[in-house]
DNA sequence: ATGGCTAACATGGTTAGA
């Protein structure tokens, strides 16, 4: 029988890798994840801060593009990168990166925000989520163990909005958006996140404005979804709300899931 | 009423986020 160890995953959207990397090392100094999945790092390959990451303790992939959207996933321990994007969806948003770290394989997604119910960007979400479940289909196929975890830009149900009357048919949370999780969800993963007991008005995004995150007006939008056999080895799920507290945050906070594999 | 912040790119004001 080999011997069980805990494995702590995270995931976080910076909101720029460059004007974040101090509360990085902040937060990694605080939260020693095994694996952390960055969204929007806004970072091009040719500029991608190598250096000041392996400075923390990690290793990193990373598929990232001038001024946008950009992923990079951090680990202590070596990965392999099996994929950028999404196969079968040509997509020149760097939105998608793929990872394998002893058994786990590890998807890294930044799915769009949509804009408006009905606009292009809308559609392109849409079918961007389709494309993601036919990835994790196939990715949960060949392998037990598969974790997607990033910034889904949907709250999954009303209770991960802080005023769901206020909210109803927009982006975030239409019906055509939470259906497609829904199919992300019942294709074989769990929210791990919802495991677990938690405070209600939970949330991992806060607006900018009008002191969202003082008033706690925030959104749950930073998902962790395992694959049935490996959620069934989750912990504890807990969303770390101090980041979002420091000096010029970004709008995200990290969530974070452990392991026992 | 379409604002209110923040970041990138650029160096003033637009695009995008969510």
């Amino acid at each position: 029988m080999p011997k069980q160890k805990s494995v702590k995953l995270g995931c976080w959207n910076v909101n720029s890798l460059k004007v974040r990397l101090e509360h990085l090392a902040e937060f990694l100094t605080a939260q020693p994840l095994d694996i952390l999945a960055l969204q929007e790092t806004k970072t091009q390959d040719e500029q991608f801060p190598i250096e000041a990451i392996r400075s923390m303790g990690y290793q990193v992939l990373f598929h990232g593009q001038k001024t946008y959207n950009g992923v990079a996933i951090l680990s202590k321990q070596p990965m392999e990168e099996l994929s950028r994007g999404l196969a079968g969806f040509d997509d020149p948003q760097a939105r998608v990166l793929t990872a394998k770290w002893q058994d786990l394989v590890v998807v890294d997604v930044y799915v769009p925000n949509g804009q408006a119910v009905g606009s292009d960007k809308y559609v392109y979400k849409l079918k961007f989520l389709d494309a993601l479940r036919n990835h994790l289909q196939a990715l949960a196929d060949r392998h037990p163990n598969v974790v997607v975890m990033g910034d889904f830009n949907i709250a999954p149900e009303d209770r991960d909005v802080h005023d769901p009357k206020k909210w109803v048919g927009e982006v975030l949370v239409s019906a055509d958006e939470r259906q497609a999780l829904g199919e992300i969800i019942q294709s074989g993963f769990r929210d791990v996140y919802r495991q677990f007991p938690q405070e209600e008005h939970s949330f991992s995004w806060w607006d900018y404005r009008k002191a969202c995150f003082e008033r706690n007006a925030g959104l749950r939008i930073d998902l962790i979804l395992a694959s049935t056999p490996l959620a069934a080895r989750c912990v504890s799920s807990m969303i770390d709300r101090l980041p979002r507290s420091w000096e010029r945050p970004s709008d995200h906070t990290p969530v974070i899931a452990e392991f026992s594999l």
